[in-house]
RNA sequence: GCCGAUAUAGCUCAGCUGGCUAGAGCAGCUGAUUUGUAAUCAGCAGGUCGUGGGUUCGAGUCCCUCUAUCGGCUCCA
């Protein structure tokens, strides 16, 4: 017998070799129908593999994400098994789960496949999963799975196996398929209800340009038929809230082919939106202490050369700006900081004057790779809410918890709730990727993690991804398409101080450097603005939404009236427009609520009689909140902004 | 940057396998209508079919170049 406790603490007693799935049945039919996977001691296995020794056993479903990875890694083997029966001699590359669905890189030698195609395999697919076909494992030694993979001509499968250890080597076989895999996968093919392949694109065996090119096929899988539907809706959801679409719907943006590509002109409206989010965050930064600056949007080469970015970026920036002077180079700025540094140093600086934060929204240009530009999310002229902090090592905690609070004051304020603090540290693998002395890069971590656990923060730990520089701690939120970006970052840097040899003189009278600390609670106004766009699906807080109200007279007898009443709410400083068009009052009524105008405000012969406004809100069922006096509305008005605060 | 796809009016799209003066809806303009809570009616105007080249008797349609966009990959100071 074997002892085997539950995530709930509690410990039941098996026979030796008794699997999660036996475990499953022993406490419900329910629960045994809907296992996927067991964690033992941590690590994921087959439900149906046995377990002989006392352990810790975590039942994994598909709500677990454990659970989702081991079902679409299963259901990219029941997608090889399909693709191998249409198309014979398919070869296969890799094939993992993703966050949402799974691939497998196939090599199809001269044919080509098309999403033309997807209905025929999706329905193979489901053919082989009715079979309810075992994913059996079987170990086997490298010899046997050599000679497997020789006689199949599977080239990639035994490249990757060149790279394993004779031992630890496992074939996971459903149906006719036979693949070399490390698992775990599902008891059987006949949990995978719902299959819909959604995209295809080219990559290159083991990610490599240099080597072979392979079809990358997606897809993604479903136990219930419910749940793929509700997928597919929220990714046809998505679309309709994509910033692109709505930042052109609502005139907030565009792009031209003549200014370049990856470069934002900003509208009117989308103007009003950004000056309105400087204007917010400008006002805390204030209260908190900062200092406003501006600094010219080129630099000389030699700044570039003194922060190590001319080394680090040089030539995959936008190349230098030549001037008539022989040898004389400039750069569009890539970042703020090093301006920011030679204001620090240009003159000394006591300890009593620390923390020195400098605030400015700076403009910048990086070359990024064509392929990558996306909307406003990835852009090569973007403007950062950025800010230098310049302190001593023990303010450092100190400081970085007021940003903070900062930045989560401004995702409160947009009404982000869902998104991860990430914690990015080395990847104490690869220290030559790090410059800076390994006790400073102690000494910030442990300030960012100290930091960090004071707060209630959802946070994850990356290793390895920090900055060459410094760690950090970004804020990832997820955009309607599902894909998570990056927007605020807190970035400590001992790295720049040093490299523009930044002092201050401390009460021993001797010079010290300072610490830095680099953070943009927006992250960018480009990107912050088209994850805000796609969160509110374009209708945006009433205190930042370039048009507040739109004032609808009846006809055009009432526009006197009307000019009247927006004069009156401009004095009251709420902002927005009177639709004096010729046209009925429906009309007007149906474009203001498409543009996502929170308040209508209509005016005819009624309200003309007693002196007053009548007022829909925008998005209602029932929207129509009746006649009011224009100082009731104002009222009424201030009432929904104290509301959003 | 790499792989694949796409590019027709301001916007959204039609135009089959190459064949008369390239179509529609919305937006725009003109006129009529003067309207009480999600599209009033009529008329008009608008495109050298992304760019440059090629094949052909003939190209929006086929081929190549470039540009941009989309989906991935890689990257992200």
């Amino acid at each position: 017998m074997i002892n085997i406790t539950l995530p709930d603490g509690s410990v039941r007693k098996y026979d030796s070799g008794v699997s999660g799935l036996d475990i499953a049945r022993s406490i419900s039919e329910g629960l045994a129908r809907n296992v996927i996977a067991a964690k033992v001691n941590g690590e994921v296995w087959d439900a149906t593999r046995p377990i002989s020794t006392d352990a810790k056993v975590q039942l994994l479903t598909f709500r677990d994400d454990d659970g989702k990875a081991t079902f679409w890694h299963s259901s990219a083997h029941l997608m090889a098994e399909a693709l191998e029966a249409l198309y014979p001699g398919v070869k296969f590359g890799a094939g993992p789960s993703l966050e949402n669905g799974f691939y497998y890189d196939i090599d199809l030698g001269e044919r080509s496949l098309s999403s033309n195609e997807f209905e025929a395999i999706e329905k193979k697919m489901l053919e082989l999963a009715r079979q309810k076909n075992d994913y059996i494992r079987a170990p086997i030694s490298k010899a046997d799975a050599i000679k497997y993979f020789e006689d199949k001509g599977d080239e990639y499968k035994l490249e990757l196996l060149e790279k394993l250890e004779d031992g630890s080597i496992t074939l996971y076989k459903q149906g006719n398929f036979t693949d070399l895999c490390r698992g775990p996968h599902i008891p059987n093919t006949g949990v995978i209800k719902a299959i819909k392949l959604t995209k295809l694109s080219g990559s290159y065996w083991q990610n490599n340009e240099e080597n072979a090119r392979m079809t990358r096929v997606y897809g993604i899988t479903f136990p219930k038929a419910k749940e793929l539907k509700q997928y597919l809706a929220m990714v046809e959801e998505a679309k309709k809230r994509d910033h692109r679409k709505l930042g052109k719907e609502l005139e907030l943006f565009m792009f031209s082919e003549k200014v370049g590509q990856g470069l934002p002109i900003w509208l009117p409206k989308g103007t009003a939106l950004r000056n309105r989010l400087q204007d917010f965050l400008t006002k805390e930064q204030i209260k908190g202490g900062y200092q406003l600056v501006t600094t010219p949007h080129i630099g000389h080469k030699n700044l570039y050369i003194t922060s190590g970015h001319y080394e680090k970026y040089g030539e995959d920036s936008f190349q230098p700006i030549a001037t008539p002077k022989e040898g004389e180079e400039f750069f569009l700025k890539p970042m703020n900081c090093p301006h920011h540094c030679e204001i620090y140093a240009h003159k000394p600086h006591s300890y009593k004057e620390l923390p020195l934060r400098i605030a400015e929204f700076g403009t910048v240009y990086r070359y990024e790779q064509s392929g990558e530009l996306h909307g406003l999310s990835r852009v090569r002229c973007f403007t950062q809410d950025d800010a230098h902090l310049f302190c001593t090592v023990d303010q450092l905690e100190e400081e970085f918890i007021a940003v903070l609070n900062l930045t989560l004051l401004v995702f409160k304020k947009m009404g982000f709730a869902d998104f991860t603090a990430q914690i990015s540290l080395r990847d104490p693998e690869t220290p030559e990727k790090y410059i800076g002395s390994d006790e400073n890069w102690n000494a910030a971590e442990s300030a960012i993690i100290n930091a960090v656990s004071k707060l209630d923060l959802n946070t994850v730990t990356e290793l390895g991804e920090a900055a060459f520089y410094g760690p950090k701690l970004d804020f990832m939120v997820r955009d309607a398409l599902g894909r998570s970006w990056q927007l605020g970052t807190i970035q400590v840097d001992y790295n720049l101080p040093e490299r523009f040899e930044l002092e201050y003189i401390g009460p021993d009278n001797a010079p010290h450097r300072p610490v830095m600390i680099h953070r943009a609670p927006f992250g960018s106004l480009e990107r912050f603005i088209s994850v805000l766009i796609e969160h509110t699906a374009g209708k945006f807080p009433l205190w930042l939404t370039p048009e507040q109200y739109a004032i609808l007279p009846i006809s055009d007898k009432f526009i006197d009236y009307a000019e009247g009443v927006k004069n009156q709410l401009e004095a009251a400083d709420i902002r927005g427009y009177m639709d004096d068009r010729n046209e009925t009052l429906k009309r007007k009524i149906r474009d203001a609520e498409v543009k996502k105008v929170p308040i209508m405000i209509i005016v005819g012969g009624k309200d003309v009689e007693a002196e007053t406004v009548s007022v829909r809100l925008q998005g209602q069922e029932d929207g129509d909140k009746g006649a009011m006096s224009v100082q009731d509305f104002i009222r009424f008005f201030n009432n929904l902004l104290q509301e959003e605060a």
